[in-house]
DNA sequence: TGGAGCATGTAATGAGTTACATGATTGG
DNA sequence: CCAATCATGTAACTCATTACATGCTCCA
């Protein structure tokens, strides 16, 4: 099993659903450290349904929609999947891998590059920081919060290392180009 | 084109290889935060080959390898890639995932989780900082060393994330299970 | 000479994304 | 009632990983 439908055996815990549902609430609670797409959730529901982990119910014909239950072998099976030794986690940065041929890029373009690239890393702070003190505000345990926290340090890591870069050609510091 | 199709017209602007090279230089030099397989450098140099963007040689039959040379569109089409906008980054963190539903896992499977990805991190560091150490010893210049300068900041971040986590049940602190 | 290890390539499978088609709902 | 929007499902495609098959090299 993977963690996909790990995940979903997850959400299903909660109580039944259906596969758009499923897709919506793991876009807002997961999204942000385990991406799921929803044709990604129907396909992992009906290998889920095949080996009897979930349980399917609702008319399959016209518009009617199919909700999906967790079953006893399901919880079993999630229980397993949690203890299970995570796989490593993956990190795909495009940012380094542009950086990695810096000298190839014009001063311009790498200031360009930068620039955006940390607006999106402090964009997403702020994002995590007012959604940490909202659940704050209505007292929710730490425990929950914890992925959040760590999202934070992680954008806070980014922005630290674009405070910290050297003098790179084009920098306002250095040369700036006003030819 | 995509990033892994970028990336290999890099590698190919140091001069021809064949794939198996590309696949190890990428491993080495990239690996920390673009992932490819071998056999994606096959496919993606195959896609490439059809657009002209590189061009082949060497025989294809018996055991002979086929050495890859970047063309003029090719270097072309890098420069292209190289300064576009970088699509987002992408991030899966099993762990975060797991504690997702940290109120299904016993203390001790809890402790195991957390025990053994902060040894994860913690080597990752060690060897991301040594790594740096070497570099800096035969004076590279530090616009090379910014991907390995992230990638710490990373890491550091997610130990800290680590130290600061609150009291958990069955953490240390707490109730340690002696029955 | 034969087997250990590395190099080279393809095939098969799995995972992820995008595009398409259609049906329900609802507010003007 | 008609258009806009959201819900539902599938299909097609791209990307990623794993498994397989074979060949070369070198040295014991």
């Amino acid at each position: 099993m993977n963690s996909t439908q790990g995940a979903l055996l997850g959400l299903l815990r909660r109580g039944p659903a259906t596969a758009h549902q499923l897709a919506r609430q793991a876009a807002q609670e997961i999204g942000n450290y385990w991406s799921v797409t929803r044709s990604q959730v129907y396909r992992e529901l009906t290998a889920l349904a095949g080996q009897g982990l979930v349980s399917t119910s609702g008319a399959t014909g016209s518009g009617g929609r199919r909700e999906y239950a967790l079953t006893e072998p399901g919880r079993q099976a999630f229980l397993g999947w949690l203890a299970a030794e995570p796989e490593p986690e993956h990190l795909r940065v495009p940012l380094l891998l542009r950086l990695t041929f810096i000298d190839d890029l014009e001063p311009g373009q790498l200031q360009r590059l930068l620039d955006s690239q940390r607006a999106a890393h402090s964009a997403r702070l702020e994002e995590y920081q007012a959604s940490l003190d909202g659940w704050r505000a209505q007292a929710a345990p730490e425990r929950y919060l914890l992925p959040l926290a760590y999202g934070i340090r992680y954008e806070q890591a980014v922005l630290d290392w674009f405070a910290e870069l050297p003098d790179l050609p084009g920098s306002a510091k250095g040369s700036d180009d006003r030819t």
